[in-house]
DNA sequence: GCCAACGTTGGC
DNA sequence: GCCAACGTTGGC
């Protein structure tokens, strides 16, 4: 094993540090850096078996097409600085694009780094009284640094970044269209507790099961689900 | 405004 | 490398 592949896996395995779970069975969610982590630990263990999980695991990753994004449409002072930024802030944007700074979370960095143009995200309202998804977004410019990161006086400033190996990057979105009508959070919750108990598209819905993550993945099965809801009556 | 969930930090 | 303390997110 010659020491230059070791490094280039390490820094890899740095480069995807808190990647997603990708398994989409909850009992075997783990993130992909505990994987690695685990398996760098097994002395006995080839590079090759290594990399392979690797690989798998980012083609895991590579399937997820759509995406939700949170925003808050409410206004809070963070720092001297007005967090808000709801779905009327982007339609006032110029050609209704935003570059989506500040995500200084590993999991939807990563997230963010494996938008491919043109894929299409739902644009979330959180952090509100009513929180609900409100729009349609399409990425329209795939993830480039995240130049808030070196911005003292931007709210998220990360004084640990460093200018010649950036941590934090950002995609452009455009706004697609608005939901023909808002769906609450409550109602995606609804389903999502339905669809544990009888099977169904929402059962593993990361809304609910990574509650936290402001760029979440979403299946093509859970994207088609909500999207109809738009055409069903509120629950 | 409260606080549960959970990611990060740092002492040991 | 463990884990307590701390900080943040975001629903309620």
């Amino acid at each position: 094993m010659s020491k230059r592949v070791t490094i280039k896996r390490k820094n890899e395995i740095e480069e995807n540090e808190n990647v997603p779970e990708v398994e989409l069975k909850k009992s075997t969610r783990k993130t992909v850096s505990s994987k690695l982590a685990n398996i760098d630990k097994k002395e006995n263990l080839e590079e090759v078996s290594a990399k392979k999980v690797k690989n798998k695991l980012e083609e895991k990753e590579s399937e997820y097409c759509f995406w939700l994004m949170k925003s808050e449409p409410e206004s809070r002072i963070e720092n001297g600085h007005e967090m808000k930024f709801g779905v009327d802030d982007l339609k006032a944007s110029k050609d209704k694009i935003t570059h989506w700074d500040g995500v200084r979370n590993y999991e939807a960095r990563n997230h963010m780094k494996s938008m491919k143009l043109g894929q299409r995200a739902f644009f979330y309202h959180s952090n509100c009284k009513n929180p609900c998804l409100v729009a349609t977004m399409k990425i329209c410019k795939e993830s480039y640094v995240d130049h808030t990161a070196f911005d003292k006086n931007d709210p998220h400033y990360d004084p640990k970044s460093d200018l010649n190996n950036p941590k934090w990057y950002m995609v452009d979105v455009q706004f697609e269209r608005d939901l023909k009508r808002y769906i609450p959070l409550t109602e995606l919750k609804h389903y999502h507790l339905l669809h544990k108990k009888t099977g169904g598209p929402l059962s593993n819905l990361s809304l609910f099961t990574r509650s936290r993550l402001s760029v979440q993945a979403l299946t093509e099965e859970e994207w088609n689900f909500m999207i109809e809801l738009e055409n069903k009556p509120p629950v």
